[in-house]
DNA sequence: GAGTACATGTAAAACGTTACATGATTGC
DNA sequence: GCAATCATGTAACGTTTTACATGTACTC
């Protein structure tokens, strides 16, 4: 049986408070969407499976006549979120990447295309990284503690930046071949 | 449907020439594991489905006894190749990171715990660097051409870098907090 | 009245890993 | 003889996306 993360980070959204499926859908793509994502596929039967494994409690409200199905965190709950958040990481295997895959079979390709490939993967990070400032100027202050939200932002610009610098190597790189070593 | 690009990497090593399935596995692992992966649960099958779609044709050979299935790529399989390969990159949707989940969730755990979990990934990422620079020493030299192989290992050693100066920049943000601001 | 956002869910399909099964050859 | 490597594959299971279905409330 596999780890179940999707279980966990839910679990942790409801860490903050009382949430429905959908404002937990919202809450991921506002603020976690950098390094998280779940669809509506995942969330709500998993949200089933929390309330069977007595994880979370369920309540049905009316709001102004529509109605809002709340989950809660118990105790127990509570108590699985920090055995997890205290095991050990997983070793982490390298994700897929595309372009990369493409990059590596280059010999079949000019080298202006393959400078193109390079070019149109390094404008998607600049897509990235001003999606990032924007997150990062919606985000508020909280004084005394650690920018828990800031940190994970800082991740991704960190390596955003990193993959764009590497684009513009390679670039380089790629043009000096062109114009004959 | 979804875009199978299982399908395109097997395509793509068999543009080096024709491979057995055991062959493309062990390729991929030694070779594309900073950026790729396949099981033999998704090659057995796939190249079954590349003869189907006429992309490959599969020959059978007696090597000493030892009976091997040998997979080659068929002009169509060479055009629906070059077609994947130009064809434009879909927008990369951020990886799921779960150190970055937990930490989001900071605020539950104490400021060591937290500062631990960032020395932990560190860590895991100077594994990692030095699997690269093993990988990097049996890297053969092609002058005259862009060494795509290089280049991809280049992407690996530019991303971890990156993380591992956000993680040591984080674990002194933290410091800072554990001895009063 | 129409469109957007709120709100919940399921079913099918696709994607992917793991464990298992099988058997030959090579090197010690 | 035994272990490691070569070699091929499937079945079960788990994960994840996508499309669909349904209906309310709010704003223009």
């Amino acid at each position: 049986m596999r780890e179940n993360k999707s279980l966990y980070a839910l679990l942790g959204i409801l860490m903050f408070g009382p949430h429905t499926g959908y404002d937990i859908k919202q809450r991921i793509e506002q603020r976690l969407s950098h390094f998280w994502h779940e669809s509506y596929g995942q969330i709500y039967p998993n949200l089933k499976r929390l309330v069977e494994l007595g994880w979370a409690t369920l309540t049905d409200e009316l709001v102004s006549g529509r109605s809002r199905k709340i989950y809660t965190i118990t105790k127990l709950g509570q108590i699985k979120f920090h055995e997890w958040m205290n095991q050990p990481l997983s070793p982490p295997s390298p994700e897929k990447n595309e372009m990369l895959l493409r990059l590596y079979f280059g010999q079949n390709q000019s080298i202006e295309e393959n400078r193109q490939l390079i070019r149109n993967y390094r404008e998607q990070m600049e897509e990235i990284r001003s999606v990032f400032h924007t997150i990062q100027n919606q985000l508020g202050v909280a004084e005394g503690e650690p920018a828990y939200g800031r940190m994970t932002l800082g991740f991704g610009m960190h390596v955003v930046e990193a993959i764009t610098n590497w684009c513009l190597e390679q670039e380089i790189y790629l043009e000096k071949f062109n114009h004959g070593q």
